[in-house]
DNA sequence: TGTGGTCATGGAATCGATTCCATGGAATCG
DNA sequence: CGATTCCATGGAATCGATTCCATGACCACA
């Protein structure tokens, strides 16, 4: 498997490696003639460059590097696709990671990343600012924050605000008559964990509902952990009667154990999941959602990070999310009496 | 950013590129001496190799590259998940790349996957055996092809056997008194587009089923052809009692559609899947499904193409798929008077 | 016709790590 | 105790492409 370099291309074209060169990178210091035999060459031999010589000695690898916590998650599988797409029409391969909402993973791909001198960046962070990250940041390699952010860490992001969307949330349940407002919560090592929670709070003490401490339990963004809060919730001496899900997982995760126990969403429980999943309509009855636009969120990323590479420092972006009501939160409370017991 | 290189290390530790190279590379002949001080001096500037530079000489990249059709397909989110997990485990990062069911896309990334020189390619394969899938083979790249296989093409694959559980599938619903059953076929350009409508045809004529051509719509895999290929089935004169999709995502394009109609799967429409998605079981009725193991499916490709660069012609492996039997397809049919007209 | 300028080109240095080869000191054996 | 082996080490070549610099051809203008 003889690979064929630039030499070959440049002794059969009759040209020396450095003038094959620069007509394959558009250098305009060449003659037509010198263009076309190359070109001819290149196709003769079946040429593909190697991309390892030229980042080594051009500092650039065209490529990108993404890290998400998990690409399970419609919502990242999503992101990774649309983040994806858009580096690739500038040119850029993206190289993809899992950090499975563990910060040593997060910790070995962001070295891996670093180490292949990928031109940037885009993680959706977990975790304080240490490891890793701060070497990123130390190295000044081109970083955007996308989804979540890091306290103390200063670099581009583009967010949603989950405050405008959780209270039009709180708002309706407590329309709808319910006092009683649970809520399984990500993990307040993420951003978004804290600020979804944040904004929780503050809406249901607005509204001046129950702040019972026993309606939030705190899970990981994964579907086990909803299947255990739905539990935990549901056997409180005084249950609640509507449940917001902060990710689209540990909806489905609750979602489960509703069917398991053989309770109906929309009738026995209200419930609403921050992430709108294109399936999430098809289920009986529909799931509302707090909605936001991860195409928009994936396309900025890369426009963000193209704007840090070029040596610019953009504005983060924050992202409206906005409540969509279908049938899992559309029925006033009934009355205590009519509810089945867990 | 001036960049720290394994000369600033040898510098630091007093000893000579070679011998940091050596120690860092976990070469036996290096004193503890050695070893203690370069280790120092590593954490000391926070070194990272220059991958690049590495692969240069070493002429391995210890990354794969793994190319799917669609990450947003639940099917291959998960088969991306664990043949990134088997990797790491083995010390490989991966690179994933989108085809979006598109020949042209596929070939971008396959060459751009030549160029970084990956150690080994994962594909789940699209079209012929033209373009840079040939590149591949020509160039003795260790290649495993995942899913799907392309023909006259020679490379260890792993694939589901779709017969076992599409005859299963017809057989139950025979067994329920269907006689016109519908099928979303994959694309005719796919392996698993043609042997699942084989199957599909086989299992139909030996049951003594209608082989109406009319009941056969050619989708993409893709949520809207499932969309589209529902409509033309209930618009048929004689439409069908009961409906095989060929993947998740043109099944639940037929679901959105069916909920649009206020049609209900199961009783309207008996409905099965092939692919097993986690969340299909959360539906009202739960949906049939064929379903096959992904993480067997990607584990199995990892040590395959492991197995490959290691300079080995490792078998092919086909797994077995089978009929898991939910509320979507439990009822018998109902006589025709009964049933709703669109 | 001579000088200055433009331009395509090739030689050689370079990127950062690995690895072959030679060296010198210590250990081992007869 | 001398000869041989062993072993850690440094110098230098190397991987494949890019790019600086020098060269020579050619054109134009005075």
């Amino acid at each position: 498997m003889a690979d064929i370099t630039i030499k070959d291309v440049a002794a059969l074209a009759g040209v020396s490696a450095a003038t094959a060169s620069r007509v394959l990178s558009g250098n305009p210091a060449t003659s037509a003639q010198a263009r076309d035999k190359v070109a001819a060459a290149v196709i003769e031999l079946d040429y593909r460059p190697n991309a390892q010589a030229r980042a080594l000695r051009s500092t650039r690898s065209d490529s990108i590097g993404l890290l998400v916590p998990d690409v399970r998650n419609p919502f990242f599988a999503d992101l990774a696709h649309t983040v994806e797409q858009a580096a690739l029409s500038e040119g850029y391969v993206t190289l993809l990671g899992n950090a499975n909402e563990q910060k040593e993973q997060q910790d070995r791909y962001l070295d891996t990343l670093i180490s292949r001198r990928v031109d940037g960046i885009i993680v959706a962070p977990l975790g304080d600012g240490g490891g890793s990250i701060r070497s990123l940041i130390e190295r000044e390699i081109p970083t955007v924050f996308v989804d979540r952010t890091v306290d103390g860490i200063d670099v581009p992001s583009v967010t949603t605000d989950s405050t405008v969307g959780i209270r039009q949330t709180i708002d309706h349940l407590a329309a709808l008559g319910h006092t009683r407002i649970g809520y399984i919560s990500g993990p307040q090592a993420t951003s978004t964990g804290r600020d979804r929670f944040a904004a929780f709070a503050a809406a249901v003490a607005d509204a001046g509902l129950s702040q019972d401490p026993d309606l939030v339990y705190f899970g990981d963004f994964q579907a086990a952990s909803g299947s255990a809060g739905l539990h935990a919730l549901l056997e409180l001496h005084d249950p609640p009667t509507a449940l917001l899900a902060a990710d689209s997982l540990m909806a489905v995760g609750a979602i489960a154990i509703l069917h398991k126990l053989g309770l109906r969403i929309g009738t026995d429980l209200a419930l609403v999941a921050f992430d709108d999943i294109e399936w999430f309509a098809l289920l009986d009855p529909a799931l509302s959602v707090i909605s936001h636009s991860v195409e928009d969120m994936g396309r900025i990323a890369v426009d963000m990070l193209l704007e840090v590479i070029a040596g610019n420092s953009p504005q983060s972006v924050v992202l409206p999310s906005e409540l969509v009501i279908r049938g899992s939160s559309s029925l006033p409370i009934l009355p205590a009496s009519s509810r089945r017991k867990n």
